[in-house]
DNA sequence: TTGTACGCGTTATCAG
DNA sequence: CTGATAACGCGTACAA
């Protein structure tokens, strides 16, 4: 533990950086001839110090290749400035953006994303959960409402603000935005009935257990119910390689399971490509013969011709306001709304 | 400060468990019966405890709702268990995908990512990076090879192992885990030349400052050039609102620009699926009046008719393999190479 | 505007 | 197998 620290001169320092490790604040403090308080204040701009002073730290910071200690930072002023954002899979195109929106507004003001990829497990949701808290996160945005009962209970003991995304159907624990899931399926279904489709099927995700998707479902059977179809016609997707095949797979399937079907609702948009591909690869014509629709206006829906009927879900603007209820909070405005409804659109394209 | 510490009784504390913060562990400890390094041990596993004691502490812990904090472990230990991880941006699919391999190992060892986006520009990469190497991650892996200079210094003298993924056609800073895009970029428009292809276009990334895509281009060019052929029908994409989008203005300003065009090479798969619905809009036949392929292997080129010709990219295994190199140095095996190249696929379809 | 003393929650070290 | 003590690098509170 002696290191250079012990035997190098100031000089012997400034030649070669560091030869063994961190420099620390004390070593920015010593080059530049003042207190380590007084570089604590320089970082953190709010404490007055003089330009002068300022500039020979920096530059001492400079020599030095200083870079701040976020951990024990954190220790000694009791916040991280991390705030913890849990997904339940990265490579969800739609929950990326989400995350995008989230990280701008958090950079800006200083916040760090801590994203822990929480899987569709509880074991997985735990494991990550008490994980990102035991790097003591100031807040924490959870994509998805699905949290297993301890998962919960840990980040309510955690006693730290919480936004959850994504689902609007379920109580939150404190605040939230999105959108009804349940009422976007409704309305769809409701759009395709009022379009004269009767016998309309329904392709949900593979996981059905996962709270959004089930909210889906139930949302189509709602609308299927009220206009007193069939709402029988519901097929898990299966478990093909990516969303479009599964979409492709499940539509070929309905198809041979129900020829007179005349139209499918798929649960993704993914799904929905998949779906309407398959319909045209048998000669079905999208829309005359059969409709097509899915949910999430993923970027694809709009080029793929005759162009994917679907909901928009303002993903991006989901994670922008969740940042900023977070925000405020953290400045401790505790009022104004605590769940946000961005609501959906249904954005009406070729097929259907 | 007094809070409920100071006055609570263990009793208070296990009914209500915390009333104003964490537990810590000398908490723990304390409800155990035990001092804090028999916690400790029992935490780290490693330790020799007793069953008996660790089942004690194993309670208090749970009625506490004890979460270790893991910048006072940091600290004291001087490793973090944390990996940072650099990313141009979290909505491109394949980085995500990439990010997903390495999530996995790494949880398993017992690492936490720390995921920064880096974004396209220097200022927003330093700053990401000056973030993340607060947090002191016992390890650095980079998505993408570009790193402004002030940024790779700065990673240098955090002398910790870096693992740089997704382009090896430059030199690395430490360990590398990727394939060459210029020769993948190269050996796709000699197979469209092979194919009899003369009058072939480029749509490249809209940003082609970036190292990756400037491989590719000049991939492009070289084979191109060696072929004899006209070189010079390069486009950088527009600014449309989706990679689809982009391929699809593309492809229709080089049509116009040279209607004999015999085949559209694009930098992406998005950008390809775009050009290729673009091609057929206009009735010309894929691939029999123009080829067009792209490079990613996208889900998505494989369901669109007639399938797009592209390049796979193993974007789950660089992931995989970085972690993979990053845990053998971190376990302090530094023998093995530091350099694997994963290489690519051709991968043809209808397109082309 | 700048400096001093102390504590943040954990682990390393050494002793039992 | 368990415990006592001293760091780890920084910010808060207060003093100058």
């Amino acid at each position: 533990m002696a290191g250079w620290r012990a035997e190098g001169s100031d000089i012997t320092k400034r030649m070669t950086k560091r030869i063994g490790g961190w420099a620390r604040m004390a070593d920015v403090a010593k080059l530049a001839g003042v207190s380590m308080m007084t570089v604590s204040r320089a970082y953190q701009g709010n404490g007055r110090v003089s330009d002068a002073t300022r500039a020979r730290i920096a530059e001492a910071a400079a020599t030095l290749g200083y870079v701040p200690n976020l951990a024990a930072a954190q220790l000694s002023s009791q916040r991280s400035r991390v705030i913890a954002a849990t997904i339940p899979s990265l490579s969800h195109s739609q929950f990326a953006i989400t995350l995008q929106g989230l990280a701008d507004p958090f950079r800006e003001a200083g916040y760090q994303l801590l994203i822990a990829d929480c899987g569709y497990s509880a074991e997985e949701e735990l494991r990550a959960v008490s994980t990102v808290l035991g790097h003591r996160p100031d807040g924490l945005v959870a994509i998805g409402v699905d949290h297993c009962p301890a998962a919960r209970d840990m980040i309510c003991n955690a006693r730290i603000p919480v936004v959850e995304t994504w689902d609007l159907d379920q109580p939150v624990m404190d605040m939230a935005v999105g959108f009804s899931n349940r009422l976007a399926a409704c309305r769809m279904t409701e759009y395709l009935i009022a379009g004269g489709r009767r016998s309309i099927g329904y392709i949900d995700f593979p996981a059905p257990v996962v709270r959004r998707f089930m909210e889906r479902r139930r949302g189509f059977l709602d609308a299927m119910g009220a206009a007193g179809l069939r709402s029988d016609i519901v097929l898990d997707a299966g478990q093909g390689p990516s969303g479009y095949a599964r979409g492709r797979e499940g539509a070929a399937h309905l198809l041979e399971c129900e020829p007179d079907l005349d139209a499918i609702f798929c649960a993704t948009d993914a799904h929905g490509v998949g779906a309407l591909l398959e319909c045209q690869r048998r000669g079905l014509s999208v829309p005359g013969r059969i409709a097509v629709t899915g949910i999430g206006d993923f970027d694809i829906a709009a080029e793929i011709p005759p162009g994917l009927t679907t909901v928009r879900l303002h993903a991006r603007e989901i994670g922008r306001q969740a940042a900023g209820l977070m925000l405020r909070r953290l400045e401790g405005d505790t009022a104004g709304d605590k769940v946000l409804d961005l609501g959906f659109e249904l954005v009406v394209r070729g097929s259907a």
